[in-house]
RNA sequence: GCCCGGCACUUUCCUAGC
């Protein structure tokens, strides 16, 4: 069981999720799954995003007389809160209640992160409390998740009481994890020198940057227009010997996009090429949004090309990029063309899709095409914003 | 008793508005 677990665990890691599955059969001719093969499988499941197979196997397991460990609804717990739908997990979180499994630190922060994601500081606050009164240690994952929630809400003062409560009282101090968020609200807020201080404070406390401290911070500065301050640090970083990821290459070539320097993008998608560094979609959907941007629309169309020539797929974010720039350069029928091909390949138009569409119809005098999109946009789901 | 297989916290791309 220990083995076929580890393996489970891998492929499910690997995005190879039928796999894994079938290996989980397998595993049942030689053995009995054991708790954690069955956690290890309800991951990788909601992973992989089979909510209803997760459910199916949670049944399973009890009918099969294992007892369920907090593990496992922790698991759906989590995921739940993940996709937005605190009340599905609140519902888990019942039933292990009723089923006499005892929440644990794991359970309360997961759910006081979906709640702090769902802008519910107020109520992760009272889990917080909660959580104290039931005899629950809150640890510094606790503590992150609601200092990034009250960020998120603009309460800075909250979250640097929270900090202070870390590096004085509390018996763990923060981390990386816990400046990065710091660093990261400064500079999404516009604010990129109180970024820069706290990417220096945490040095002073002692405190490494990793990877992402350099990602938010360079992103702070390239939102600031600060691409030689970025570029400093997209060194320094190298070396610290923090290696760069698929994200700092991609905050980089948007920085450079920001800043009008396409070249510089553009060479900087080379080397990380040549770093042996894989580009993502985002990689491509920035630059082509760079090239659409500076009117090197057939340049934006290469990069379309290209991506699909290295097996990815295009994202929603990639045609948003590419109907908005048809419509913007006038090429209504394009834009309306392009808007079907999405469609018809699978991929769901949102908000931002209708947003555009709607704006090139509009400027183009297809008032009554604008109309009908609308009633398209709510059959589709989409409230008009 | 400890270690050895399972769970929670941070970062990037698109519209319009601010």
């Amino acid at each position: 069981a220990y083995t076929f677990t580890i393996c489970i665990k891998i492929l499910g890691r690997a995005g190879r999720f039928d796999e894994a599955r079938a290996l989980w059969r397998q595993m049942q001719e030689f053995c009995e799954p054991d708790v954690v093969a069955y956690s290890t499988l309800m991951d990788v499941l909601c992973f992989a995003g089979r909510l209803n197979e997760a459910r199916e196997l949670l049944k399973q397991m009890k009918s099969r007389q294992c007892r369920p460990d907090y593990v496992v609804y922790n698991i759906l717990i989590h995921k739940y809160g993940d996709s937005g739908n605190v009340d599905a997990a609140w519902e888990v979180w019942k039933e292990m209640e009723a089923d006499g499994c005892v929440p644990n630190v794991v359970t309360f922060t997961s759910l006081i992160n979906a709640l702090c994601n769902g802008s519910k500081v107020d109520e992760a606050l009272g889990l917080l409390d909660e959580m104290v009164e039931r005899g629950h240690l809150p640890n510094l994952c606790t503590y992150n998740s609601l200092i990034g929630g009250l960020l998120k809400s603009t309460r800075l003062e909250e979250a640097q009481n929270f900090l202070q409560f870390l590096l004085t009282c509390g018996c763990e101090k923060p981390t990386s994890f816990t400046y990065n968020l710091f660093i990261d609200y400064y500079g999404k807020n516009g604010k990129s020198d109180e970024a820069y201080e706290a990417f220096l404070e945490m040095k002073r406390k002692g405190i490494s940057p990793d990877v992402v401290s350099f990602n938010v911070c360079i992103d702070s500065l390239g939102r600031a227009g600060r691409i030689e301050e970025a570029n400093a640090l997209f060194k320094e970083m190298r070396e610290r010997g923090v290696s760069p990821d698929v994200i700092t290459y991609n905050v980089m070539i948007c920085s450079y996009g920001k800043a009008g320097k396409v070249d510089e993008a553009i060479h900087l998608f080379s080397q990380m090429i040549g770093n042996g560094c894989e580009p993502d979609a985002v990689t491509f959907n920035t630059l082509i949004d760079i090239h659409y941007k500076r009117d090197r629309i057939d340049e934006a169309w290469k990069m379309f090309k290209k991506m699909q020539e290295m097996n990815l797929h295009p994202t929603i974010v990639t045609y948003n990029i590419l109907v908005n720039g048809l419509g913007k350069d006038g090429s209504v029928n394009e834009a309306v063309d392009l808007f079907h091909e999405m469609k018809k390949r699978g991929c769901m138009p949102n908000v931002i899709t209708y947003n555009s569409i709607l704006d090139c119809l509009c400027k183009n005098n297809k008032v009554d095409l604008a109309f009908k999109m609308m009633d398209d946009m709510t059959e589709n789901g989409c409230r008009p914003d």
